[in-house]
Order: C-alpha cells, then structure tokens, then sequence
DNA sequence: CCTTGACTCTCAAGTTGCTTGAGACTGTAT
DNA sequence: ATACAGTCTCAAGCAACTTGAGAGTCAAGG
C-alpha cells in the first residue's frame, strides 16, 4: 500500500491528477483511511491505471474512458472500436486542419518577410450559409453597364415593397474577367417567405433562388471602388499562396447604403475549396 | 451604426463572441447607448475585427492579439514575427504528436480486429527524470548469475544503511539478448546527497551515477518471472507497430518487495525515441 | 514527548474561448 | 396596448487538470 505521493512516484502520474481521478470515480484508492481521510493505492491498481492512460494516449476523453471501463473486469470492446473509428476519423480531420494552419503561418511569416509589415487588410476564410435572393442575370458588354443597372434594379425591388434580408451584391460567374462580355447575376437577399410570393417579378427576368452555402475567402474593400482591383489581386494572391482554389462564382457585396457619408464598403468573397495535398 | 445583431450578421460572428471581446477589450463597440446599454457597431470596425479573426485563424490566443493589437493604429510586427515563428515551431510538434497518435489509434484498431480484444496489458510511453543510483555493472555467463548477485548486491547496500529511493532495477546493456553473456547493470536509486558519501562502496565496484532523462515504452508485469519473456514480446511488438526504436539500455524494475504476498511486480521500460517518417 | 518538516486532506478558483440560460429591459410593429 | 424579437447583465458550464489556502497527519530526530 503506498501513500499518494509514492504512488504517484511509481506511476508518474501527478498527485493533484490521481486526486482529479479518484474525485471522478475514474480510479478509486484502493482504501481510504476513514480517520485521516489518506488515500491508500495498491500496485495491483497499476494495470487499470495503465489502461487509463493508454485509452488516453489515444485521444479519449476521461468521460469516455470511465464509461467503457465500467463493467467489471472487461471492457466493451465493440464500443471501444466504434470510438476509435471516430476517432481516427477526428484525428484525420484535425490532422489536416494543423497542417492548413501550419501553412498559413509560413506564408504570412513569408509575407512578412518580403514586405515587412502586415497587409493593409487581412483576408479571412468564413463559412457562409444558404442565402434566399431575388436574382436577376445578364451578360455585360462593358462594366459600365453593370453600374446602370444596379441603380435600376436594386430600388425597383425595394419600391415594390420588398425589404432586403441582408447586403445586395452582384455574382461575377465569368472565372476570367472578360470586359467585353461579363456574366453576372445582381443578387438581393430576401427572407425565405418572400421568394414565392415574388413570381409577380417574373416579367422582369428577376427570379427567386437560393444561394448555396460556400466556403469562402472574404476580403472588406473600405473607400472607392477605383482600387477594388488591388483588392481583388490581394484575395487572388492569398489563395494561391494558401494553396486554395476558387470553386464559384465570386460574390461582391455591398455593405454600405449608397449615399454612406463615410464612403462605400465593400465585401468581396471568393468561393474557395482546398486544393489536395500533392 | 449596427446593432449588435446585425452586426453579427454581417461579420458571422455569434452575438455572444462579439460581448465576449468587448468585454475583454478586444473589440469594443464603437457606441455603447448610455440609457439602454445597446452596444453599436460601426462598419469601419471591420478591418479591425478581420485582422483579429485572421491572427486568431493562425493560432493566437485572444490575449496575444489584443497585445498585438493594443498601439493604436499599426500593429507590432517584429513581435509578430517572433510569436510566429514560436507558433510555427509549436504547429510543427504538435502535428507530429497528432500524426503519431494517430498511428497509435490505427495500431490498436488492427490488434483489436486481429485478437477480437484489447490485450491483457497496456503498454504506455512515459518521461523518465534522471535517477540518481548506486550502480554496479558486470557481465554474466548465465541468467541464474543475476538473480544470485541481486540477491547479494540489494541487500548488501542495504545493510550499509542505504536507503532506496525508489524501485531497484537491473539495466541490460546488450541489445540483443545474449544469455551466454549477458552485460547488464543492477541499480538501486539513492538520493542526490547519497552520491558522494558512499565511495567507500569502491571497492565493491559499486559506484554512483545518474541515469539520463528517457522516453520509455513501458510495461508492468505482474506475477511470476517466468512469463515475464512475454511481456518483453509484448513491448516489442507494440515499439514496432508503433514506429519507434530502441535506444538505450533496456530497465528492468522491481517494484513489490520480495516476499510481497500477491507476488511480484516487474516494470520494464525500453528507452525509445520516434523513428523518422519516411 | 515535542517539534519540525514533509505529506496529506478538502475545498475554491483559475486556465481558454466562448456558449447557454435566467431574469430583466428595450425597441419596433401591429 | 401588447406582443415579440432583440438586447442587457450576470453566472455557470465545458476539460482536465493545476495552484493555493488553511488545516490536519505522519515519521524521524532530539
């Protein structure tokens, strides 16, 4: 029979974590002194102590552990191999995500490195949910047009009584900017209830439709839209440099009211899916 | 100005994240209403709040950004650097632990579809401090030769007055085992102190030393000494299947008494260290 | 037998980055 | 006026412990 302290030494596990496990009912000393209240552990308990840490090692939590080793003596081992199946599956995720994130570091250390300083703007990745919009999609012989109709388009949806769920914006689905015939789609969110009530707009061309949920890179353009180039290269830049491909049309939106006196913002959103590990 | 809703709308940040920061000033409302206490936000918050999710992206913890980010205006980069090359380093370690834990997780889902069970023990890594010990080094012609000095040396020093510190041990210097002539090394650990006081014991070719800190795959026998040839085997596997190597004397622990009544306990421990992925 | 010092005990609180919930207000639309 | 959604401020919870305070216990030395 050893004393907390010594049998901590023999296990090399923490005093104050053998407390934590007998408080959790996860190893119980073998008997406790009923006067002084000293825990008493035995070395046969070394086995189920070992197991513990084994079950650990592999990344279960104490919960899980407690719960398999339960019943006396054996363990459920099916339970066991669903757990592991899950885990591996968590480990390989996790896996991954460290390695993206590890990357992520090299080449902002990169671009520190060459420029020394940190971008103006930081472009981050987001997940965006499925948005309910009324579209309206045409093709534009110059982007002039594209301006024109957005004056046109958005106040006439509002004039029809239908109030905006969220920023408008504009889908770019041509994946290289050609001036001369740019296919794109004016986008304004609405909430689900509305989109089919709004058949009515159908003499338009403008018609209800789900966006669906991306992943994105996103980058906010704050002031005029002449330098929303540089903005889109930055984006353009980071994917690359971050080992992902645009997988979407790319969405432009419009987060300030036109007339905003702090001058226009702008949020411009790559669609992105990693590229595979060569 | 946004209300804090809406602002998590349109930055797809949680409500609850966004009181979060401000409460930790991270992020502070650019209004707070005094009669209602309604935070405001503004849109030219974002910048900041992007720079903020993509630190946080490469692996910052909240208290490091706001360091970061607490000179007005532009942030320190030489600081920046440095935390990411410590972030880099930590990345690089801990992807290995994962991949490694991994492996383990693989390793025991193949022996539990192979044996149908978990097996009868554990084998667990573990760190080793140094130990001090008194230390006396032969080579025998037959393992009956051990147990005949064990039987001599451990009580020997014992009865200078010596008292152990720990578990004695045996260390076998020859990696393969040879029983013809077998190069092994009794330890009994002493304290620090206990060292240099014990010279005297020169002439029985005991002398101290202080084994080196190890990482040990490591496994507690319990019973007789005749199956202990097994759990030997069962380390062995478990080091190869787990992609490690040997490397150092293999340690040899008795940790129950002599005459313990519920027989003895054997630990071993195989110094190893992680193979290189290929 | 007493003292000293090393252990041990039981709480409680701290760690990280939030989330969830309770209970009370506020703002906006009917 | 009355909902109802949105907001506020706490407080507690998560995981696996660690740290610390304050008090009691054990073994050895004088």
């Amino acid at each position: 029979m050893f004393k907390i302290g010594d049998f901590s030494k023999v296990c090399r596990i923490p005093v104050s974590a053998l407390r934590y496990y007998a408080d959790i009912g996860l190893l119980e000393p073998a008997h406790i002194d009923d006067s002084s209240g000293y825990r008493y552990y035995s070395l046969t308990q070394l086995p189920r102590l070992h197991r513990i840490l084994a079950l650990k090692d592999l990344g279960l939590s104490l919960a899980e552990i407690k719960h398999l080793m339960a019943s006396e003596g054996e363990l459920k081992v099916e339970e066991l191999r669903g757990m592991l199946k899950l885990k591996q599956a968590e480990l390989e995720k996790e896996l991954s995500e460290r390695q993206a994130q590890l990357n992520r570091v090299a080449a902002r250390l990169h671009q520190i490195q060459q420029e020394g300083k940190m971008p103006e703007q930081d472009v981050i990745l987001k997940q965006i949910e499925p948005i309910h919009v009324l579209a309206y999609r045409f093709t534009a012989k110059t982007p002039e047009v594209i301006a024109e109709l957005m004056q046109i388009v958005y106040p006439g949806i509002y004039q029809m009584g239908i109030i905006a769920n969220g920023a408008p914006g504009i889908l770019y689905h041509s994946p290289d900017f050609n001036p001369s015939a740019i296919d794109a789609e004016l986008i304004y969110p609405v909430p689900e209830s509305v989109t089919d009530a709004v058949t009515l707009a159908e003499k338009y061309k403008i018609t209800p439709r789900t966006l669906p949920a991306v992943e994105v890179a996103s980058l906010t353009h704050h002031g005029s839209y002449d330098t929303l180039e540089t903005t889109y290269k930055v984006i353009g830049q980071w994917i690359e440099a971050n080992q992902y491909e645009i997988a979407e049309a790319t969405r432009e939106l419009y987060l300030t009211a036109p007339d905003d006196p702090e001058g226009p913002i702008t949020e411009i959103q790559f669609p992105v899916k990693k590229l595979a590990d060569k």
